[in-house]
DNA sequence: CTAGGGTTAG
């Protein structure tokens, strides 16, 4: 790149150009993104001493302009252009209302579209302003453009349709896009490719995948970026299985894709813990077919992590010659889900010294690193910084972190009065944090407030009637048992347990809470009993615990289902060799300390793998395998 | 003037 900088600069200056030549390089030099060396050459356009060939270039200097958000050069170049008299080229006119837009001075370009007559004739002027309108988020403005374009018969093209059209983002403006989508069939330029895929994004983004699907199912052609809208579509409405359908039916078709297709599928592998389609996919990427970036790298970082590879998420992320902040959160998260909260924090503070400014996201992953790993007193130092030193805002998903935080680490009262001094209204998901404290530390008058104002929010949830009923259980407060399962009778819910699954000799066990179904029960149970006498002989929960947390291997539920997978895996794979337990981390986050114990007391390696979204296989834990 | 992308607790 450097090179062909120098080189084109030696090209300018040693030769006596014709402004055709200069207008080529400027064009080209936009086009590839150079936009910075493209004003520079306009620069010296300019100090050549004839003004007139300038003319050709402003739409390409104007582009740079907006491309590097320099207003104030822009509007010296609309000055420039109306010097010299260019201000009725409809290219000129089109750039300047975009660089105004793309430089949030939409009113710059309002007012410039309203006093040129000859604007509110062009196609092209009216788009400029819809998408600039749409740019600034400014939807209802956008609208009004359109109409009235509409009402003086100005021909409305493809171009229209796309830049209007992303206004469209959440659901309620789905019924404007239907709307649009009716009048571009009337149009007939729904045969326009990128317009039928700008419909598709649009109904992915205001929540309506079923329409989405509809419309890539009824296109007669679809091209790459229509795979890639619909798998990103899916992934982002957390429809992983169905990604990885859809990523089957393209290789089946013969479909190459592109990194775009691969970040949707390695989010929807980390998703669903599936290791062996992400680790295919890792190797394609390797193979260098498909091209390989930024975006993909953190997408190989998330997969790695959440599927049992820490050690291969880090490798990635050392050798990433440039990190963004997403990658930090990818790889701290990463940490915190394998409870190893201590590196989780010094890759936060090394971010930090690094210069990269941290945002809500990168808090999250942190907040709950420190909650997992006990360390209390650092997660709420960071908290107290969120705002202070860093200028967040405070959303509900970091409360209910620090609720969590504070929960686990006994800290109720605490935990309590935060929600209560909450400026936001608490949603159910803090309710839910305090609550799972409850459970934990066993306080059953906090934990029926918290049950009774998190099913204000979420009646639907089985879990929460199913963690006070159990803790009713555990109280001996067989009324309150029943008061829990009248209501769930009512509610018509029906239990759908959380599980975890450990894999062995090619197959995946799956086990539930107090599972004793397996054949090798009693040898489990045998051995659980055996774990829980060294670990309280090593005195390892006050030692292993900052904060003095207890967790108790067996509980008067049930036994946890990871324990089991635990059990299952010492009893059945070799010396020496990992097991893997899969667990979804996202419903019970609680078996870092126990794996930690364990891990210690019988010297083994325990790789976790986050299955979020692995209750979608629930049908069988045999239809997993063909994924992973 | 113009269609697709990574990270976030319970």
């Amino acid at each position: 790149m450097k090179k062909a900088r120098q080189l084109c600069s030696l090209h300018c200056t040693n030769t006596t150009s014709t402004t055709n030549s200069w207008t080529t390089q400027l064009r080209d030099l936009a086009k590839q993104g150079d936009y910075h060396e493209a004003l520079l050459l306009y620069r010296r356009l300019l100090r050549s001493g004839d003004p007139s060939p300038a003319a050709f270039t402003f739409p390409f200097a104007l582009k740079s302009c907006a491309a590097l958000s320099l207003p104030l050069l822009g509007a010296q170049l609309h000055s420039h252009v109306v010097r010299t008299g260019s201000q009725s080229d409809p290219f000129v006119l089109t750039a300047l209302i975009s660089m105004y837009c793309k430089c949030r001075f939409i009113d710059s370009a309002r007012k410039l579209f309203d006093e040129n007559p000859l604007c509110r004739t062009l196609s092209v002027c009216y788009n400029a302003l819809i998408a600039g309108y749409t740019y600034n988020r400014r939807f209802s403005d956008a609208i009004n453009v359109f109409c009235r374009m509409r009402e003086v018969g100005v021909l409305v093209n493809d171009v229209t349709i796309l830049g209007l059209v992303p206004g469209c983002t959440v659901p309620k403006d789905r019924y404007f896009g239907i709307s649009v989508h009716g009048f571009v069939v009337r149009c007939g330029l729904d045969t326009d490719l990128s317009v039928a895929n700008c419909l598709l994004t649009m109904y992915v983004r205001c929540g309506s995948i079923e329409l989405a699907r509809n419309l890539f199912y009824d296109m007669p052609e679809r091209g790459l970026i229509t795979w890639n809208a619909m798998i990103s579509g899916y992934a982002q409405n957390g429809l992983a299985t169905q990604v990885l359908e859809l990523y089957h039916e393209m290789e089946s078709l013969g479909i190459c894709p592109d990194p775009v297709a691969l970040v949707g599928v390695l989010s929807s592998c980390a998703n669903l813990g599936a290791r062996k389609v992400g680790l295919k996919v890792e190797q394609q990427i390797e193979s260098g077919r498909f091209g390989y970036n930024l975006f993909l790298k953190n997408a190989l970082i998330n997969m790695n992590a959440r599927c049992g590879n820490l050690v291969r998420a880090r490798s990635i992320f050392d050798e990433m010659p440039e990190k963004t902040l997403v990658s930090w959160t990818a790889i701290i998260g990463g940490y915190g889900m394998h409870g190893q909260g201590e590196i989780a924090v010094e890759l936060f503070d090394e971010m930090i010294k690094t210069g990269i400014k941290p945002d809500g996201a990168v808090f999250v992953s942190i907040l709950s690193a420190c909650s997992h790993a006990g360390l209390t007193n650092k997660g709420l130092g960071y908290f107290s910084l969120m705002e202070s030193n860093y200028g967040l805002q405070l959303g509900l998903e970091h409360y209910s972190c620090v609720v969590d935080l504070l929960g686990r680490a006994g800290r109720l009262a605490e935990a309590h009065g935060l929600i209560e001094s909450m400026p936001v209204e608490p949603d159910g998901v803090v309710w839910g944090a305090l609550l799972g404290a409850c459970k934990i530390h066993r306080n059953v008058n906090l934990a029926e407030l918290a049950f009774n104002r998190v099913i204000k929010f979420e009646p639907w949830n089985i879990g929460f009637y199913v963690l006070m009923s159990n803790m009713y259980t555990e109280a001996k407060d067989m009324e309150g048992v029943r008061r829990v399962r009248v209501m769930m009778r009512e509610r018509k819910l029906k239990k759908d347990p959380g599980c975890s699954y450990v894999e062995c000799k090619g197959r995946t066990h799956l086990f539930m809470v107090g599972d004793r179904s397996h054949p090798q029960t009693e040898e489990m149970y045998r051995m659980l009993d055996r774990l829980e006498g060294l670990v309280k002989e090593l005195g390892g929960y006050e030692k292993t615990d900052p904060d003095g947390r207890t967790e108790e291997l067996v509980n008067g539920v049930g036994v946890h289902s990871e324990r089991l997978a635990i059990a299952f895996g010492l009893l059945n794979t070799g010396l020496g060799r990992e097991i893997l337990v899969i667990k979804n981390l996202r419903i019970c986050g609680d078996c870092h300390l126990f794996i930690k114990l364990v891990s210690k007391v019988v010297d083994r390696q325990f790789v976790i793998r986050d299955a979020t979204r692995f209750h979608h296989f629930k049908d069988g834990a045999c239809s997993c395998n063909e994924f992973w």
